[in-house]
DNA sequence: AATGCAGCGGAACGTTCCGTTCCGTTCCGG
DNA sequence: CCGGAACGGAACGGAACGTTCCGCTGCATT
C-alpha cells in the first residue's frame, strides 16, 4: 500500500481516476451552469464516464452540487480580494464586477443555493463575499465614481440580471453578458445619477439570504 | 336554446361558468408567470376549480399556454401603440418600456415561447411588436435621448433582465423592477455613452426569433 | 503468472410527478 | 320533473430522475 509519486502515474488505472476528478468537476460546472436541474446523468454524459464514476466520487447528487458551490464561493472571494488590490477605485470596482460575470460565478452560486442544505462553510464563504463586495463599492463611491444611491444588495441584482441572458453558445453569451455590463455601469457612473434618483430601495441582506432555503 | 342575455344570468350554472372563464385565465397568467412550468393543477388550484374546468375550456395544456401568449403578445402591441403617441419621444420610450416591465410581458411570451408550437397569429403579433418597439427607440435616438449604440434587440435583452428578478413576493418584485429599469434608462441615455462605448454587438433577429423553438 | 480489487459502464429499480381521461354528482333550464 | 351541461377529483399511463447493483476490465502486488 505504498502511495506511489504522483508524477509517476501519469497512465494507468490511478491516472484516469485523478484525471476523472478533474473531467467531472469541469462537465458538472458546465451543465450545471448551462442548466441548474440538469439530470445528473447529462453530467456523467458531458465528462465521457458513466454514472457509477459519479457515485464513486459523491455521495448524492446533492453532495456534487454542494462542492460546486463551494469552488464559485471561493473564486468569488478570490475575485474580490484581485479587485481590491487595484489602486484606482473605479478600475477596482469594473474588474470586480467583469471578474463575477464572465466567471458567471452567480450561476455557480445563488442558482445552485436553495438545491442543497448548506454547510457553515457555505455560510462562512458567503459573508466573506458580502464583505468584499461593501468594502469594493464603498471605496468606489466614496472615490466619487459610483453613484451614491446604490447599495451593496443592488450588486448580486445586477449579477442575476447578466445571468439571466442566455442566448446562444457559451462564447457568445459570454458577449452579451460584456455588453450589457457595460449598459450597467455607464448607469451606475456618478453623473448618471444626474437623469433622476432611483425608484425603491435595494433588497436587505436578510431577502438576498432566503435564497439559501430550500423552497421548490 | 335561446341564449339569455348575459346581465340577466348573474348567478347560476351558466354564470359560474361565464366567471370561470375568467379565473383561470387569471390564474394561468399569475401561476405561469411566476413558474414557467407548474403543472396544470397548480392553475387549478389557484382558480379554485377542478382539473375538468380547465380541460373543457382548453384540449391541452399547450393550447392554454398558447392562449396566454397571444393575450401577452396582444398587450405588448397594444403599450407600443399607446407609447408611439406620446408625444416627447423620450417619455414615450420611458413609458414603453415601464409597461412592458410593469405587466411583465416578456414572461408571458419568450419565457412561454418554445413551450408550445406557435401559430401564424403569434408569429404575426411578434412581427408587430418587433416593428413597434423599433419604431419607439429610432424616434428617442433621432431625438437625441436615447444613445446611438443600441439597437432594438436590445431591448428584449434588457427586458429579460429584469425579468429574471424574482426576489419576493409580486409586490417587491414589481418595486425591485422598478428600480432597476430606473438604472437601465440611465445608462441608455444619450450622454452615458460618454463614459464608454459598448462592447460586442447586439444579437439579431435571428437569433431572438430562435427561442420560439421547441428545445428543451 | 496468478490473483485480488479498485474503478468503471450502464442496465435496472423504485419513486415522484404530471398531463389527460373518466366517472359520479350537482343543479340549472325548460 | 327530467335531460344534460358543468364540475370535482380520483385514477391511469407514461416519462424522468436519483440511486443501486452487477458484471467486466486491467493495474498492482505477490
Amino acid at each position: 500500500m505504498t502511495e506511489p509519486d504522483v508524477r509517476d502515474v501519469l497512465n494507468g488505472r490511478r491516472a484516469q481516476a485523478a484525471r476523472n476528478d478533474g473531467a467531472i468537476l469541469a462537465a458538472a460546472r458546465t451543465v450545471f451552469v448551462a442548466e441548474p436541474d440538469a439530470p445528473i446523468g447529462a453530467v456523467a454524459r458531458a465528462a465521457g464516464v458513466g454514472i457509477s464514476a459519479l457515485y464513486r466520487r459523491y455521495p448524492s447528487k446533492e453532495a456534487l452540487l454542494a462542492t460546486l458551490c463551494l469552488d464559485g464561493l471561493r473564486q468569488f472571494v478570490a475575485i474580490g480580494q484581485a479587485a481590491r488590490e487595484v489602486a484606482d477605485p473605479w478600475e477596482g470596482f469594473v474588474e470586480f464586477l467583469r471578474g463575477i460575470v464572465d466567471a458567471d460565478v452567480h450561476s455557480l452560486t445563488v442558482y445552485l443555493a436553495g438545491r442543497f442544505t448548506p454547510t457553515p462553510e457555505h455560510r462562512d464563504l458567503a459573508m466573506q463575499a458580502a464583505a468584499l463586495t461593501d468594502g469594493i463599492l464603498h471605496r468606489a463611491q466614496q472615490a466619487g465614481a459610483v453613484r451614491d444611491d446604490i447599495e451593496s444588495t443592488d450588486l448580486p441584482m445586477i449579477y442575476e440580471q447578466l445571468a439571466a441572458i442566455r442566448l446562444g453558445n457559451a462564447a457568445q453569451i459570454r458577449e452579451l453578458r460584456r455588453r450589457y455590463l457595460d449598459l450597467h455601469l455607464a448607469g451606475l457612473r456618478s453623473a448618471a445619477s444626474s437623469y433622476g434618483s432611483l425608484t425603491g430601495s435595494a433588497p436587505t441582506q436578510a431577502e438576498l439570504g432566503a435564497r439559501w432555503n430550500r423552497s421548490t
